[in-house]
DNA sequence: GTAGGGTTAG
């Protein structure tokens, strides 16, 4: 009844609504509703896409009278997921299970990618289980789906255990497989010992024929510069140059080459062209560099080469503009972006909210969120515990207030976003005030418990309300709840740098022995440190002793002590260690030295290629698109001169 | 394949 085939979606549309206005939708059987639904999942960026769904999904069931299928549910579950709407995915899983829809293995696998992205429970093995006992096939796929969970809970020893699972079950890993699971290892690895794992998974998969990509590289790369293995870095790149593997602008990121160097670096060297994503991520390092020349260029570019700004371009730029407080030209990308076609979505109306918000505008903030609840968008828990953590990091309490009362307008706040109001709250209000969101909390039926005590107290000690600190301190306790090691840590610290708390720090010391809490490292050096510069050295003979009795390695401990305070007794006129201070003026001076050096080097290159490129653009753009180009960059100055320029 | 997989874009 619609063909689907090679046609584009626009067309689709028109012919399913001519169905629907002459109403004749139930000439469509469950396939071909299914063939439609697919062309638009794969097509969600075109505008409406998300709603057309919608309304397709409820047109077979209510006027059809067609049934779903598993298939009609796993594509919805897909929009939804890439939708990043996991109450939507959960609501098609529970419906099937209500039908007697026997969910297959692409839906457990959607399922499980879902809670590795959306959800922040452990379940990825309990998924795995049900699979499991209802007879439902795994394959490659799932597994790579098991190893992301893995990866966004950080559980590493369960990405081992899923490795061995697989292999038992017959399944063979391919490339994306490895990748994955290379990847949980990499993102935890906290040295290279443990980064040798996953060097180790490759050395097993070249066994098995399969080679290590790009994204095999990107991984390993990206987690040698987290640990700020530079050189180790560096030489993995060299060895993936060796294999004649080319990088992208994540690898070039990886070693220290960002922005317009990065491009033109993959344009002449490798010889490689630039993808979508490559354009992006290179501008958006070159206004976060504040290098704003860089990035016009990097957008004719990217126009030249064929690329149409999409969402993320125009985020990177609206955010570029809210970053310098210019509204104006933030919005006026927004309307920009409309007349282009491009959808606006969630990430795009929370950059503009927030932006309002942090200029202290709610109104208009909120008009957004109307606007944005009209197009259907709702309004997410990432985008409140933004506007709320903004709201916060102002200096008049009264700004969070308002932000979270509107909020409460629209919608049930969460826990998380009362227990953020609360830290605010806490910082300049005293006890009554508190008590007036904790009814607020209890109103919305959300448990106080020790998440919610911790971000009062730390609130409090944030806003050096110590009394405060304490009263809620022990008013968790008298509910029954004990401190953990980090509240009980940071009351630490907050009570030891107010040098009249010392009776106050000494006694909260005592809490780690009463709670069963074991002190770490810095806790005890923290303690003694205070003891010994205000000269309790009766508390410091007794803190050691208890160590002694708890298995603590005291006499080091005192050594340690001894030391620093021998030091500071040399009477030397800096507190400061001598190799420290050298180290201090020594780093400075390579840091500008290496900074000169890398500026005239990236100037050089740049003026070659900005003239290049300037060539090319004023001969393939047209006139409105240079206006447009010139519209959208930030305006303000480049921070660095650039040389060879006219002028 | 009507639906599902790896690193980087806001």
């Amino acid at each position: 009844m619609i063909e689907t085939e090679g046609r584009d979606a626009e067309d689709i549309w028109k012919d399913y609504k001519t169905l629907f206005n002459t109403n004749n939708l139930n000439k469509l059987d469950v396939t071909e509703f299914n063939r439609v639904l697919g062309v638009f999942v794969k097509n969600l960026t075109i505008p409406g896409a998300y709603g057309k769904m919608l309304s397709i999904f409820q047109d077979m069931r209510d006027m059809a009278k067609v049934k779903p299928d598993e298939s009609t549910y796993n594509i919805m579950m897909s929009m939804y997921l890439k939708k990043k709407d996991f109450k939507g995915i959960n609501l098609c899983f529970g419906d099937m299970q209500k039908q007697n829809i026997l969910p297959n293995t692409i839906t457990y696998n959607i399922m499980i990618k879902a809670i590795s992205k959306l959800d922040k429970s452990d379940t990825a093995m309990a998924l795995y289980s049900e699979m499991v006992e209802r007879k439902i096939r795994r394959n490659e796929k799932t597994f790579t789906m098991l190893f992301c969970a893995c990866s966004a809970r950080r559980n590493v020893p369960q990405a081992h255990q899923f490795y061995r699972i697989m292999l038992n079950e017959g399944l063979q890993p391919d490339i994306y497989t490895y990748n994955a699971y290379i990847n949980v290892i990499a993102r935890n690895a906290k040295d290279l010992k443990e980064l040798q794992k996953a060097m180790d998974v490759i050395k097993q998969m070249r066994e098995q024929g399969v080679n290590p990509t790009l994204v095999t590289y990107n991984i390993l790369i990206k987690a040698l510069q987290a640990m700020g293995k530079r050189t180790d870095a560096l030489h993995l790149f060299n060895q993936m140059e060796l294999e004649g593997v080319k990088p992208n602008s994540s690898t070039l990121e990886g070693i220290g080459i960002t922005g317009l160097q990065a491009l033109l670096k993959l344009r002449n060297t490798y010889k490689v062209t630039p993808s979508h994503t490559d354009f992006n991520t290179c501008m958006d390092q070159a206004l976060k560099e504040s290098k704003y020349t860089d990035a016009m260029e990097i957008l004719s570019y990217m126009q030249e080469s064929g690329f149409k700004p999409n969402v993320s371009t125009y985020s990177i730029l609206m955010n570029a503009h809210i970053r310098q407080n210019d509204m104006i030209r933030a919005m006026g990308l927004f309307t920009a972006m409309k007349n282009d076609n491009v959808e606006p979505d969630n990430y795009i109306y929370a950059s503009l909210i927030d932006g309002f918000v942090a200029q202290n505008d709610v109104e208009q903030a909120f008009t957004l969120v109307s606007h944005m609840l009209e197009s259907k968008i709702e309004l997410n828990k990432m985008t409140i515990n933004r506007l709320i953590d903004t709201a916060s990091k102002s200096k008049d309490p009264k700004l969070v207030q308002r932000v979270f009362e509107r909020i409460e307008r629209l919608t049930v706040p969460s826990k998380d976003a009362c227990e953020r109001v609360l830290w605010r709250i806490a910082q300049s209000y005293d006890i009554p005030v508190v008590e007036k969101y904790l009814k607020i909390m209890n109103k919305h039926n959300h448990i106080i418990n020790r998440e919610t005590f911790t971000a009062i107290i730390t609130g409090a000690s944030k806003g050096c309300n110590l009394t405060q600190a304490r009263y809620w301190y022990n008013q968790m306790i008298e509910q029954g709840i004990s401190p953990d090691h980090m509240l009980l840590s940071m009351m630490i610290r907050a009570h030891a740098d107010d040098a009249k708390e010392i009776d106050k720090t000494l006694s909260l010391w005592n809490d780690f022995h009463y709670f069963g809490i074991a002190p770490d490292d810095d806790d005890i050096m923290y303690v003694l440190n205070l003891c010994a510069e205000t000269s309790h050295w009766r508390d410091e003979i007794k803190i050691l002793g208890q160590l002694k009795e708890l298995g603590y390695d005291a006499d080091s401990y005192k050594a340690r002590i001894t030391e620093k305070k021998q030091q500071s007794n040399d009477g030397t006129e800096s507190k400061m260690d001598p190799d420290e201070e050298y180290y201090e003026e020594y780093g400075e001076y390579l840091k500008t030295r290496s900074a000169n050096t890398s500026i005239i080097r990236v100037k050089e290159r740049m003026q070659k290629w900005v003239r290049d490129i300037a060539k090319i653009s004023s001969q393939k753009m047209d006139d409105n698109a240079k206006s447009r180009v010139e519209q959208w960059t930030p305006y303000r100055k480049p921070q660095l001169p650039i040389m060879g320029t006219k002028g």
